[in-house]
DNA sequence: CTCCAGGTCGTTG
DNA sequence: CAACGACATGGA
């Protein structure tokens, strides 16, 4: 019990914004919420499992990884959650190009951009059309319980920790019916389900081609699949191909950004290519800040 | 009961 | 090409 990872003096961090933001959504609270600075988690992603709890250290955050080791930390954590990004830097850049984002950024500074699988990420983001944070997350947990490996008893010892089964692999999600699928409450989305798993599960989908194609090619190659649009690929893009020029427009982000920027009615397709224009190379990274601010302020609504 | 949700598809003008 | 309704499901 004493392999835990430590890091202490994080800067630039926070799990509870990086997780809650709307980026993932196989993820669960599993503390008591007695401690207001202490919040841990148990997180699937990456094929694995993993138990983590952060709180305030002297210089930064601590970090505690339960039970890993220093090669899981270095070779899956680390990337996953962008630890290698310098995002003090990224955050001067996108100040330095609007200066009004500082404190919109000082409310959420610890936001990262995770780095996740690409087959889950797809998928989910497919699944969260036209559906609500907490009912993605529902429905994400019951195709893994359908059809992903299942959690080994044993390491269910979390109390609070309910998902039981880490997300599907291609080949595991193909090999089920759009009924199964159905039956997980994805509703009109499961033929959708089924042609992306498809897809993937024979290759004509390739993350390996995805990440060799430019930004622009690949999401021309993700909106190829059936229920993947703009925003969809463009969320693909961001959260798991690494991609932090591609710029996610959504309601949430048209509104915040007709406020800020055009202050008038303005298409998607606008707003997403003079953000890219603004932000550059950075823009995906700045819309995360932008739209944790804009929900949170319910800014249009 | 009605309305809407991190959209996209298929159909019309 | 812009506009518009349909689409499952659940919560306000």
């Amino acid at each position: 019990m004493n392999n835990d990872y430590i890091l202490e003096d994080i800067k630039d961090f926070s799990l509870k914004e990086t997780l809650e933001c709307g980026q993932c959504f196989h993820f669960s609270r599993v503390d008591n919420g007695e401690n207001p600075n202490k919040y841990e988690y148990d997180i699937a992603a990456c094929g694995r499992f993993l138990h983590i709890s952060e709180e305030p250290s002297a210089n930064g955050i601590k970090l505690t990884f339960f039970d890993t080791d220093n090669w899981e930390y270095e070779h899956i954590w680390k990337k996953y959650f962008d630890l290698e990004r310098d995002y003090g830097d990224v955050k001067r850049r996108i100040v330095k190009a609007d200066p009004r984002l500082a404190s919109i950024i000082s409310e959420n500074p610890g936001i990262r951009i995770l780095n996740q699988e690409f087959f889950e990420c797809l998928i989910s983001f497919i699944i969260s059309q036209n559906k609500q944070i907490p009912q993605i997350k529902q429905v994400v947990r019951n195709i893994s319980t359908l059809c992903g490996d299942k959690r080994g008893a044993d390491s269910i010892r979390f109390f609070n920790s309910d998902f039981d089964a880490l997300f599907p692999r291609p080949e595991q999600l193909a090999s089920v019916t759009e009924d199964d699928i159905r039956g997980c409450k994805a509703g009109f989305r499961a033929p959708y389900i089924l042609d992306a798993a498809t897809k993937v599960a024979s290759g004509e989908l390739s993350e390996k081609e995805l990440r060799r194609l430019s930004t622009d090619e690949a999401r021309e190659k993700l909106m190829s699949v059936k229920g993947v649009g703009e925003k969809v690929a463009n969320c693909v893009l961001l959260y798991s191909l690494g991609r932090t020029d591609a710029f996610p427009v959504d309601v949430w982000m048209k509104r915040i950004c007709e406020e800020l920027y055009f202050h008038t009615d303005t298409p998607k397709a606008v707003i997403e290519e003079k953000m890219c224009e603004k932000f550059g190379d950075i823009a995906g990274i700045a819309q995360q800040y932008l739209f944790i601010f804009g929900k949170d302020k319910k800014i249009g609504v």
